[in-house]
DNA sequence: TGAAGTTGAGCATACGTATGCACTATGATG
DNA sequence: CATCATAGTGCATACGTATGCTCAACTTCA
């Protein structure tokens, strides 16, 4: 069966059919009567504007580009669930290329750019400047999610992760751990380099030091090895703090299955994002919850607002969760 | 910044659009040196084929849509995350939509089949049999993914639910197991009435009949509920089947943080899907895998292949993993 | 030497829509 | 009555690519 186009409603009608692209579109210039006919010929014909085609026309495609560097941290679910749904609402559509292991964004990019997005949104993963000044070139507009660059050349949506890594180092020391211990995800991210650099930050104004740092990989896996390591030093922690839940949660595994440590009693243990599971009682953990909803707004507001230039670093606070995985006292006001 | 298309390419080479066309499609027609030339004129000029313009030309767009109508089950992330690189392996593009909470699929699909996508996957629903029949009409494939239809009359790729369920219920029996409950998701789907069919079925054989039976929604909270109610009810259960891990995850919890009661001594409980937390040692979570690469695989072989008619419904085996959650003795020869 | 085949390229058009411009009624204005 | 604005519609073209057909130049073979 041949598929329905304008030409068809137009000829059903007896118009033209730019009239009929005209009518759709509720121009002004067309009467109310030829619009009522034609809108009554398109329902019983069953016509769907041809959005390819429309966008080559336009040159717009309503299309924003989503590449995810690490969807299987169940921190992103949440956020892809919230960035498709508002983007339907605002008549756009989604495509989504997730970066295989041992990819870059530079691979997956230019074939999602074929397609001439109207704007891509990055997690996780940062952009190459070379790919940087393409994008700029064809004015296609960029958005890093849970990503910041230091120039800021792109535009950049954070948890104000220095804050937060503050206050977690801060509550905790304040209720008596002395012996802190870090376990960050990659050294090349943003997010590792600010949640450290504020935890460690507060360590030393209060003249301490880390009594361990080791690297997870923003794995569960990768944690509780991590975890492990942490604790076979030679000044064990009393408290850990994970830049990342799914890094908490492994952690905490490891010191309670394996070494059968009891939580927060021997040891308290922090993490950052308050992804669903840490907040179930098997793991009840403490942690820095980063306002998805509010994070994935900006981001699109950040990709659509026509004059949003030169690009803005937008930073949202987060919010301590304070559960049962780290012994904590009441807050000491400041 | 302009930019730059085949027409472009093409002058600068001093050859006609259609050669530039025909030597990067590497037809034959075209010399060795002609190419040569085009090649390099359009990688210095940067020339990047407009694929909406091509999609239109060639009535095909290389794109395929996925609706996810559960997303923020920790099942669907590495569905997607396989789904999308298999794609991009394949040179074809992912356009995704979250079906919001209170939605149809029928309400956001029309959006979608407005970019002319070459195939449709549907996860966790059903389609209404009238957009079975416009998606036939013009020629769309589908394949429900983790669903099926009883009347066959479009594509799906599942686990062999009945028979998966029908071996939990019979370890379970084997084991010692008499007063059995089950945890059920939504009554209106397929995985959830194969399942409990399956389960319930073994359970006759056997003589014996549920203990209870509850519906957990398909969530977390929904089964911690699900499962105090069982636990409340006259005959308490020695064995809990939920017919997903999220839900398994919640009833476990339940049982042991609110009603204190020991895993597996008191009560054995078995999963579905093999989700990443199950296999962590808070939950150690005996479970029947989804083998989901292979179900993956299916599913696109299913949608492109040209000569799939009828529409199949493809089963593949699960695989059950033994873990510390259920009191299971050795299998039984059978 | 002439006919047929082969190679390499261009011309023209199509895909489905949007839109600038021209055109025709119709009524308003002086 | 001539002029002009206004409303309503059609014509023609453009977006960037793919492709059927035509054509010229050259090679091959009898």
């Amino acid at each position: 069966m041949k598929r329905v186009t304008s030409v068809d409603v137009a000829r059903a009608v007896g118009v033209s059919q730019s009239t009929v692209s005209r009518a759709l579109a509720d121009d002004s210039r067309i009467s109310k009567e030829t619009k009522r006919k034609i809108q009554k010929a398109a329902a019983d014909l069953g016509y769907t504007p041809n959005e390819i085609a429309r966008s080559l026309q336009t040159n717009k495609t309503n299309m924003v580009g989503l590449i995810m560097a690490d969807i299987l941290n169940p921190f992103y679910p949440a956020v892809l669930d919230l960035m498709t749904q508002q983007l339907h609402q605002m008549g756009k559509q989604l495509m989504l290329i997730s970066v295989p292991a041992g990819f870059e964004v530079d691979d997956v990019l230019p074939s999602m750019l074929q397609y001439q997005v109207d704007g891509v949104v990055i997690t996780s993963a940062v952009l190459s400047s070379h790919m940087r000044d393409l994008l700029q070139n064809r004015r296609t507009r960029v958005v890093l999610f849970n990503r910041s660059l230091e120039d800021f050349s792109v535009n950049s949506v954070c948890c104000e992760n220095r804050a937060a890594s503050i206050e977690v180092a801060r509550r905790l020391i304040n209720s008596g751990h002395r012996r802190l211990a870090i376990i960050g995800g990659r050294p090349d991210t943003s997010t590792h380099r600010e949640r450290y650099a504020g935890f460690e930050e507060e360590l030393r104004l209060h003249g301490l030091e880390l009594v361990g740092d080791e690297i997870g990989g923003n794995t569960y896996d990768g944690a509780y090895e991590a975890a492990l390591r942490l604790m076979k030093g030679r000044r064990k922690p009393d408290a850990i703090f994970c830049i990342a839940d799914v890094m908490a949660l492994g952690a905490l595994d490891a010191v309670r299955s394996k070494l059968g440590m009891k939580v927060p009693d021997d040891i308290s243990i922090v993490g950052f994002d308050d992804i669903p599971p840490a907040s179930w009682p098997a793991y009840d953990l403490t942690t820095v919850r980063q306002p998805i909803r509010a994070m994935v707004s900006r981001t699109l507001s950040l990709l659509f607002d026509p004059d949003n230039f030169p690009p803005m670093a937008v930073q949202v606070p987060g919010k301590l969760m304070v559960r049962g995985s780290a012994r904590l006292s009441a807050p000491v006001a400041t």
